[in-house]
DNA sequence: CCTAATCCCATTGACGCCCATGATATCCCA
DNA sequence: TGGGATATCATGGGCGTCAATGGGATTAGG
């Protein structure tokens, strides 16, 4: 099953392409869709990304859903009209539209953080930063964690 | 499956025409009509669109609600009464119908918006003051999306 | 006969495809 | 164990192709 972890910087050229991982796209590899999908983070200043069955899955999701629905809507708005096919080049390059990098403030490099099913992209800093909030919160939390129980497992 | 994802803005030239993106007329590429279905939406400015086995879908959908009845004269009306085929033209344009672009209020671009299984036509002022309002909207309920059981998504 | 839609061709600009380079890690063999 | 050969990957750049667009010609239809 698809697995991402660790983290890697790539540059950015001046035509917007960028390297994804070597590692990412062995995972990617079996999928019909040779790239990834990638839409902007509701919260993050990130781009959240996987692989077409993934975005398959999410559809399968919104089935349930009403068609016409405002639930309805407002999900496949946000998940689809936002969200972009980027195929690998022969190099296993992809293109960052300017609305995504935009989103991530990318300029010259992209981090690439694995989340296990999916990753996502970062400007290189922001991530550092984020990561050192998250460590923060992980530590405040684990008190509130253990009182929980066993459950904690990996949240 | 067919799959209408990301969203692309194209100029209407002064004959009314518009070229469709590329990459959703290959995914409506192996349906006998080559073209589109097009139908006012009923709450939204905009155009529900999709190619004809959509539309045979949602013929199947209406089979559910009794004939005859109030609610069954609606939804037909609605659906089926508006829509419109629009067939491609040699470089992969539709013309936009009169009726169509004043529902829309469509003038010198049009957005196309992929929805998952259909795609929508906006002004593509009006889709991004949508699109903020269903972000937001989305967020909110992030919780409720994944208590359906879709993967973790983000957190 | 005039209006309007369809067809056909030209332009241009972006994107995909290809090859070259350099750097790094891996392997093989002495 | 060390050093050289090799494979893999990230990166850069040139070039061809195709998609989007515009305009003219041809046909249909009222």
């Amino acid at each position: 099953m698809a697995l991402f972890i660790d983290t890697f910087v790539n540059k950015i050229d001046r035509k917007g392409r960028v390297s994804v991982p070597a590692t990412f796209r062995a995972t990617l590899a079996e999928q019909t869709f040779q790239g990834i999908v990638a839409f902007p983070s509701f919260k993050l200043q990130a781009l959240h990304c996987a692989g077409m069955d993934w975005m398959q899955s999410l559809i399968d999701s919104t089935q349930n859903v009403d068609l016409f629905s405002q639930e309805h809507d407002d999900l496949t708005a946000s998940l689809f009209a936002d969200a972009k096919q980027l195929a690998f080049d022969g190099e296993g390059r992809i293109m960052l539209p300017e609305a995504l990098c935009a989103h991530a403030k990318l300029t010259e490099a992209a981090a690439f953080a694995g989340r296990g099913r999916y990753f996502e992209i970062w400007e290189p800093q922001a991530l550092e930063a984020y990561k050192a909030e998250a460590r923060q919160r992980a530590a405040d939390k684990q008190r509130t964690l253990r009182q929980q129980g066993s459950e904690g497992s990996h949240r």
